[in-house]
DNA sequence: TTGAAAGCGGTACCAT
DNA sequence: ATGGTACCGCTTTCAA
């Protein structure tokens, strides 16, 4: 009983190894009571289908690659992965993760040595552009490609992205309606080589603030720290050297808003008393802080991504290959009308 | 050009498939201009090592199983998969993710389907405890497995925990070191039929109580809330229902700690004027409210699993197979000695 | 309904 | 240094 295969489990059953194949995995052909024998001793025996020979047999690999720049602990990331997994996994499918491409060396020899090249059925591609070559040499891999929340979508096989540029414009639009005067937007600068699907929400943010400039008495300005660990604290120095403290912040993400919202109580500033904030992401501690935001569901757009690339893999067409959402707007305690007549006091 | 195998670029080289095999995972045994010729056709032909075969032909999977409760995108099971996909990505195996393991039907059909029976070299348990007969179930799979912060570790092959209760007891003595008379503990209730590793805080909170109620003044209770979406609101209430609001608040986790200082603040009371706070964890913003709190590291508790794990499947021996951690007190801004003689201000 | 046998794409032993 | 060749464990015709 030390060989635990399939030929084991035929002899014990009293049948060939086809039929125990059958067994497992087509059932129905195998009668009633050959597949209670072979099941028995299939569990007598700790057997089970491999799924290397599987998947060697069958030319698919069951795996499928996710890259992402930065770190899976981000919170957009998290919930993409999680997303993608709640139904790759129950499909039969591992995801073999490819962290830090935004890393120059990284992503070089990613790209170089294209360690998914016949070992995975689809690549999922995380929030971040890839270069048309880069693109190219994804081609090389002949295994459908799909884009989460990338600048571009053409060079994908399918994708699924969150209309930053929109989001943005609609949450600068709230504060200006709001009555808001002085409008800062708060952003980590983008990287120099590697846009992502971020930058767009600035853009967002000026389109709305020109096109309002016609109509409405505003002074905005782009307030960009760099990025990095203390990129918040960076903001909060920016937003407080202002000549003068504005009406209204719109951050590039949560991650920005929260801790400003926390840090500027310590001096002096609370929202919605004193300024009108708003956010984009709803993610972890929105609620507690009551932060009115713009909010996107990366763990749903991540299952969708899965959904598609599921069909990709069956052969099935996508009646929708290239799908964008709309962040919607979620109202909460950040955001006040400012009365014109009723001056701010501090 | 239609099919990519090892016999077309050994043919194309003009060599064996033999030489072809090991121009790839043994290139030193392939001499430098034939190596060239090789990889130059493989490139050619977009061929790489089929990883499938490989794990067939080895016998391993390069799968390892990761048994989760709850959702993978909390803190702690975030950190702990990133922690793990650092080291055993490198090292070639991929992270088969079984969520929910807390759902009694999940763990029902995982504990007697046990899929993950000879596909994975390896099974990781991440906070939860097993029961023996599950124990016994997965010792079917006759793989290493390591525990990560499992409430008994008798059952793994290795493990690496916090001591939670150690960790929770530092907290409370900090607390009463202080010179706080009223001290809280916040939690919310274990499950009942799931003993998770974070319980046994609650334990060290109560002993540190007990020890110390001989020698100080203090009154002392454990606040527990149900589980579930709102069990910071609950604590909240919690809190502000006891008939003397406490001096200081130990709290399960940061996840706790955070939204009662935020929500608090709503309700007049400020910390450290009006009361310690402590937490546990050092998650997302404990530095940006400035929490004092228990620190853990939880990704690098995944990536010493993985290490074990590694080690194991090497069949190389463990100098340390089960390890625990200490958690480490940082101290932040949510602490404060409570003055005997000037009474708390209101 | 069941069995025999040919691979799937490598690896590694044994020769040369 | 390189080639020939049995497998690894399963799936899938093709026959019976």
């Amino acid at each position: 009983m030390h060989k635990k295969g399939i030929r084991e489990v035929a002899h014990i059953a009293g049948v060939s190894i086809s039929t125990v194949s059958r067994a497992f995995t087509r059932p129905e052909l195998v009668s009633e009571k050959t597949r209670e024998r072979v099941m028995e001793a299939a569990s007598m025996l700790d057997f089970n289908i491999s799924r290397s020979a599987t998947a060697l047999k069958s030319g698919q690999t069951f795996r499928v690659a996710l890259l992402m720049n930065e770190e899976v602990t981000s919170w957009f990331n998290t919930q993409v992965f999680a997303g993608l997994n709640s139904v790759l996994h129950d499909a039969g499918y591992d995801i073999s993760l490819f962290q830090h491409i935004d890393d120059a060396k990284n992503r070089e020899s990613f790209f170089v040595n294209l360690p998914v090249l016949r070992n995975v059925d689809a690549v999922f591609v995380a929030s971040f552009a890839i270069e048309p070559n880069e693109v190219e040499q994804l081609r090389r891999t002949h295994v459908p490609i799909i884009g989460i929340n990338t600048p571009s979508s053409s060079a994908f096989d399918a994708s699924i992205s969150i209309d930053d540029e929109a989001g943005m414009f609609r949450a600068a639009q709230h504060m200006i309606n709001l009555g808001h005067h002085k409008i800062v937007y708060t952003c980590s600068a983008a990287e120099e080589s590697l846009e992502a699907s971020i930058d767009a929400r600035g853009r967002g943010f000026v389109r709305a603030c020109e096109a309002a400039e016609g109509t409405h008495d505003i002074d905005w300005k782009v307030l960009s720290v760099p990025r990095g660990r203390d990129f918040a604290d960076a903001a909060l120095a920016a937003v407080l050297s202002e000549e003068t403290f504005p009406d209204a912040i719109c951050c590039q993400m949560d991650m920005m808003a929260i801790p400003l919202i926390i840090k500027l109580q310590r001096h002096g500033y609370y929202s919605p008393r004193d300024y009108s904030i708003i956010g984009f992401d709803d993610s972890a501690y929105a609620d507690t802080v009551d932060l009115t935001t713009m909010r996107q569901d990366p763990f749903s757009m991540g299952a969708t991504a899965a959904k598609k690339g599921l069909k990709l893999l069956r052969g099935e067409p996508l009646d929708e290959p290239h799908s964008i959402v709309e962040p919607r707007l979620v109202l909460r305690g950040t955001d006040a009308r400012l009365e014109p007549d009723r001056p701010l006091e501090r």
